[in-house]
This record gives C-alpha cells, structure tokens and sequence, in this order.
DNA sequence: TTGTGTGCAAACGGTTTGCATCTCC
DNA sequence: GGAGATGCAAACCGTTTGCACACAA
C-alpha cells in the first residue's frame, strides 16, 4: 500500500493509478478519474457515499451509472487508493486511503450521525500486532467510537 | 450499562430483562426471551445475524417473522443488552454485551469472513478519552482490524 | 381491557448483476 | 480488433413498515 497521499500534484495520482491498472491490464477511464478527482478535493474529515459521489457526477453534467461508481470504487479500495468505512449507518463511504501510519479513527454520533475525526498511533499499532501474532496480512484498521453527541445528550433528556 | 454477564445463571438474565423492560412499560415475551436465549448460549467468539437467529428459531419449531426477530434486537440493544456489530459486510451481528472492561475486538478476514477475537484494554481507553475531550457519551467501541488469513493469502497467491 | 407485541406481506434502500453497447489500448 | 468498461434496468438482500390480530399486564 503505497503513500499517494504524499504527491504535491493532483496530475501525479492519474498516473499513479493509470500504472496501476496498466500492471493488471485494466484501462483509465474518465470516469474513474473523475471519480478520484471527487474524493481528492473533499476537505479532510468528510467521507463521500457512493449515492453521494453519483449526485455530485450528476450535477457536474456527467452521463454515469450508478452502477459504475460501485464498480470503480471497489476496484480502487483493491488498488489500495480508497479505504471503505463502515461507520454506523446500513451504507459504506469512502476517502483517500492514508499510509498507515497517518490513518485516522472515527468518534460518531449514533443519533444524528456527525462524524469527528482523531488519530492515534496506538490504534494502528494494536492492529498491526493482533494481525502479525497470528500470521494476518493487515488490510486497515477501522476504530469507530459511537456515542452520543453534546447536542443529541440535551434532545434526548427531553 | 450493567455487568450482566456476571450473572452467573440464565435465569437472572430473564429476570434483569423484565425489569427493566417493565421499567419502561414494555413487556417480557416469549419471543424476546427466547432470542436473548439463543445469544447467551452461543460460545464466546462467535456472533450471529438477524437471519441466522431467526433460523435458529424456526429449528427450534418457533412460528416467528423475521420482524420480530429485527425489532427485539434493537429494543435490546437499546437496553444495553446487545452489543450490534458491523465487522466487514453488508449486515450487522448481536453478541451479548460486555462490561467496557472486558470488551473484545475483531480480526476479520476480508477474504474468508472468518473473524478471532482479541482484547485490549487500551482500545477501550483511548476510545472513553477521545468521547469526553469532546463531549461525547461513550456508549460502544468498535476496533475492526481488516486482514488477510493465512489460508486466504496462501489461496490469492494461486 | 388496553396498549404493547406479533406475523405477514409489501415496501424500502443500498448494492450487485446481466446484457447490449461502447471505448480505450 | 478485442478485451475491458459502461449505462440501463432488473434482481438481490438485509432491513423496515403498515396493518389486522394476539396476548401480557
């Protein structure tokens, strides 16, 4: 899993993933590009469902299938340029995959849904462990703390 | 949340459930009892789906629905009973809850399914610390370590 | 007796798949 | 030219909901 999060240019992660596809004989398609270009800009922090990234296709005029913004980003959590997340809710999002030792963990409000972001060393550390103890290939680690948010504490006291 | 795990016979599980169900006005059934029952006598490591629970039932003999079966796993997750698990699919899995103290995580493997537990205090720790820098009400931590299997890295090798 | 709980079936929402067509290499 | 990629629509699957009936308190 390498670091592209570290090119300085929006250019260097096309090639990166055209390379990538070319090892396997897979082709760059502007929809893929696009797709990446969408992830690439949002601020950090913010995770994109693949229902959201078809809308935001939608309205920049693109003519895309839903089905191949499913196809493209499973493709790309393969290549190791997306990291899936499971979060609390009955849907998947996606971000840029970080290295490993950037890789943040979720806090998530189980009633309205916000997400806040931290990073830890340890969590990651602890994973890689558990994984290599028992002869694992670690993947990524996905801490999600649920909880109640200050504002959604207030509504629920009634 | 309470230590019911420490009960040290099923009937108190029963008994601890209708208290606090009357507490709320909501009543004991058979259904609900029987679900609880079905958790508690699965071996520690194991978890199970709403559907497998529910065909766990209709082996049993039980005319139950499926919806029942949904809606008394969230009523007892709400009560602090359940613990709801995302692991790695597109469904969710019921353990009995645990104390914070003694809360496990899961190594699963992306290829497989296959999950092992492991625990450590320190996940718990740090997930209780960043919830109330913020402001937050701890109410589950999930620690998701994402891998490989040896069996399956074998297998993907051809 | 009354409001909670149930089973059934239909609806729902996110995701996947089959297929004819298109397009990148 | 041909394998890979797309868009569409239908299928899929886990989950939720509306409703008439059943049952615990």
């Amino acid at each position: 899993m390498g670091n592209y999060s570290r090119q300085p240019h929006s250019v260097a992660y096309s090639e990166v993933l055209r390379a990538l596809l070319n090892k396997r004989g897979l082709r760059i398609t502007s929809q893929r590009q696009k797709i990446l270009d969408i992830l690439k800009d949002i601020p950090a922090g913010e995770h994109l469902s693949a229902e959201e990234i078809y809308q935001n296709l939608l309205e920049q005029g693109e003519n895309v299938g839903i089905s191949t913004v499913y196809r493209a980003l499973h493709l790309m959590v393969d290549l190791g340029f997306l990291r899936e997340l499971g979060l609390a809710e009955g849907k998947r999002y996606y971000e840029l995959n970080q290295p490993f030792t950037e890789q943040h963990h979720h806090l998530v409000c189980i009633q309205c849904g916000s997400v806040q972001e931290f990073q830890e060393d340890l969590i990651t550390q602890i994973g890689t462990q558990e994984a290599e103890e028992r002869g694992f290939s670690l993947m990524n680690c996905q801490f999600s703390v649920l909880a109640l948010c200050p504002v959604c504490q207030v509504e629920l006291d009634n």
